[in-house]
DNA sequence: CGGTATCCCAAAGGATACTG
DNA sequence: CAGTATCCTTTGGGATACCG
């Protein structure tokens, strides 16, 4: 089950942490999370994500729009309406991602209760 | 300090982003899967993750351990052993980082077509 | 409403020489 | 073996003014 990959991966140009790394842009996860509940316009998506910047909410819906995770659908309505959704490439990671989520939130105290053990323990240490 | 957080998560200290970024690391998710499947020593993890530097491994590393989700043990031998493992607190994600690594394989190609285009679309219409 | 454009700073990350 | 220290480049990311 071990299948260490001494000679990189299999797609050479796309090689594991590169997309990986699309997920890990701090703000992915949840707005893939948001999205997973439901299509979504940029507004709401603004107000859902607590502390997001309107630069960095169009920069990743671009991004995961481009790599084919997420749709972004133009109603030609007098008052701009875009609605963006997750496609079904990224349904196949809406649970996991819920999952770690769902753990971000639980698992929060037990962090900084483990940071502050380790803070000390180097400040007495040091 | 921009403290924005109008209304911010329940815990004022550990925001959800802030969570989120310790599995964003780039490298991070590819640690924890690799100690998901046992233990393993410095050079190992090197070696097993490909193209990871050795200052960023031992960042990463030192990161997850102060956040308690790996913990770090020296065994004091003649030539120096020290060995990684996951704690209680990543065991509960080792699934669902297990599952996304494993999409990130599966799905590397379809990304690579979706910005393919992506990308053409966007040369056309400009 | 749904973005872009610009500016600027902080953090991530790579390379690599050195060390107990 | 298992790091640390140093240097430097790239990227992430916030603030905000502006636009169709």
């Amino acid at each position: 089950m071990a299948q260490r990959n001494t000679a990189v991966t299999d797609q050479a140009d796309c090689p594991l942490p590169e997309v990986l790394r699309l997920i890990g842009d701090k703000w992915c996860i949840q707005i893939l999370v948001e999205l997973g509940e439901g299509p979504r316009r940029f507004t709401q998506l603004e107000r859902a994500i607590d502390g997001i910047s309107r630069r960095m909410l169009t920069l990743n819906l671009r991004n995961l729009e481009r790599n084919g995770l997420v749709s972004r659908t133009v109603h030609p309505d007098a008052p701009p309406s875009v609605e963006y959704a997750i496609t079904p490439l990224a349904e196949d990671i809406r649970d996991p991602l819920e999952t770690l989520a769902n753990w971000a939130r639980h698992a929060a105290p037990a962090l900084i209760a483990a940071r502050q053990t380790y803070d000390a323990r180097l400040g007495a240490e040091r």
